[in-house]
DNA sequence: GGTGTCGCCGATAAGTCCAC
DNA sequence: GTGGACTTATCGGCGACACC
């Protein structure tokens, strides 16, 4: 543990009295446990069914979650508490007993909490759950226990007018193209410079003169205003491939774009400066921080906006602002939807985008959000 | 001094291996 | 089959360095 016996004493009886004065509890969950009991539901198990059944995971992975369960409620169960209805002490008292009684390392230790967590994240935001989203247990005593390094953070929440803002003083003409399409289509650094001209099609006489090849790649299927994103090329995490629609604002910034691009025989889309070869990841993440920074640095509760904020920004805005069907998500994302990670076949690519696609072309058109640079 | 590139390091999440 | 350690892939941070 960080703190000392006496520190810990000091500090507890400060935080009580600011709970008494605020009307606080420091147990919020504790009046919840009774029902919980008599509800007989496990919510591990509504977990497991929603969460990790949608997530497709292999066998071996969901046994991990599965194992921290079984843990934790061995441990609830000894300390006379229903799983879903932990308090801070309850998991300090976890991390102590799978330290010494279980001999475990502090990295299995971590995992299982982890584990832990996402379910408790996953009650948080299901309103037929009592759990709040202001307290997290599994949180706050993963904060205050030493383990090797520092927790990670969220990255910052940034409403859209604010987005805009940002956006709209981005003067470069590839620094907006690379911002609004990664945010737009929730790419990775990695997926991004790895885009050729063959696989963005964009429907303007003045680009498709300069640029012939744009838009023939055949994965795209003569699909308009559109960009194929393989799942198969190094640097590409996504484990499957994708088509996604480009809305009337990334069309314009990339026409802006490609017209200034250096038109030096290189397939890459966004080219580097300087040598006007395939952009870095790294070159990617600096013009996000020349955009974003010092505005969005890293503060104590949020981790400094990267270029990998346009993915999680994506991610948020689909699954928590518009509440989209799961599947859609993920085949937005190139994670596995059903079945497992594909392979090359071309046929079965194809049959693959075609179930998703018109459904993502709807909600591009419907409900993207607009940047309005 | 500003900008871009490179290499190294550590974190994370999922998959794999292996002892029991 | 279970549980834990290890491996892999990807990412961001940071400092050193080169170039203008």
């Amino acid at each position: 543990m960080s703190e000392t016996p006496d520190t810990t004493a000091d500090t507890d009886a400060q935080r009580a009295a600011l709970g008494a004065a605020f009307g606080r509890s420091a147990d919020p969950l504790a009046e919840f446990a009774s029902t919980f009991e008599q509800a007989n539901v496990d919510p591990f198990e509504l977990f497991d069914a929603d969460i990790l059944g949608a997530r497709n995971l292999a066998v071996g992975s969901r046994n991990k979650y599965l194992t921290a369960f079984r843990h934790w409620r061995e441990h609830m169960a000894r300390e006379g508490r229903h799983p879903a209805c932990p308090n801070e002490q309850h998991v300090k008292a976890f991390i102590h007993r799978e330290r010494t009684e279980r001999g475990n390392n502090d990295e299995t230790t971590k995992m299982k909490l982890q584990k832990l967590n996402a379910a408790y994240e996953y009650w948080a935001e299901d309103p037929q759950f009592p759990h709040p989203h202001d307290y997290n247990p599994f949180k706050l005593a993963r904060s205050k226990v030493a383990f090797d390094g520092p927790d990670r953070k969220e990255p910052p929440r940034l409403p859209i007018d604010d987005l805009r803002d940002v956006v709209g003083d981005v003067a470069h003409l590839r620094d907006r193209a690379v911002i609004v399409t990664q945010l737009k289509l929730g790419l990775r650094a990695g997926e991004l410079r790895n885009i050729k001209l063959p696989e963005v099609s964009v429907e303007n006489e003045a680009v498709r003169k300069h640029y012939p090849d744009l838009g023939t790649h055949p994965m795209l299927d003569g699909r308009k205003n559109t960009v194929y994103i393989p799942h198969n090329r190094e640097g590409n995490k996504s484990k499957r491939p994708r088509v996604l629609p480009l809305d009337d604002e990334t069309r314009r910034a990339l026409f802006y774009y490609l017209l200034a691009r250096p038109d030096n025989g290189e397939p890459w889309m966004f080219l580097a400066p300087e040598q006007h070869t395939q952009m870095k990841r790294k070159t990617v993440n600096a013009l996000w921080k020349k955009a974003f920074h010092p505005e969005y640095d890293e503060t104590e509760h949020h981790r400094a906006v990267t270029s990998h904020f346009g993915r999680h920004r994506f991610t948020t805005f689909w699954r928590v602002e518009q509440d989209v069907n799961i599947d859609l998500i993920h085949y937005m994302r190139g994670d596995v939807v059903g079945g497992s990670p594909m392979d090359d076949d071309r046929g079965a690519m194809n049959y693959y985008i075609h179930t998703y696609y018109e459904d993502i072309e709807q909600l591009y058109r419907e409900r993207m959000f607009t940047l309005n640079f």
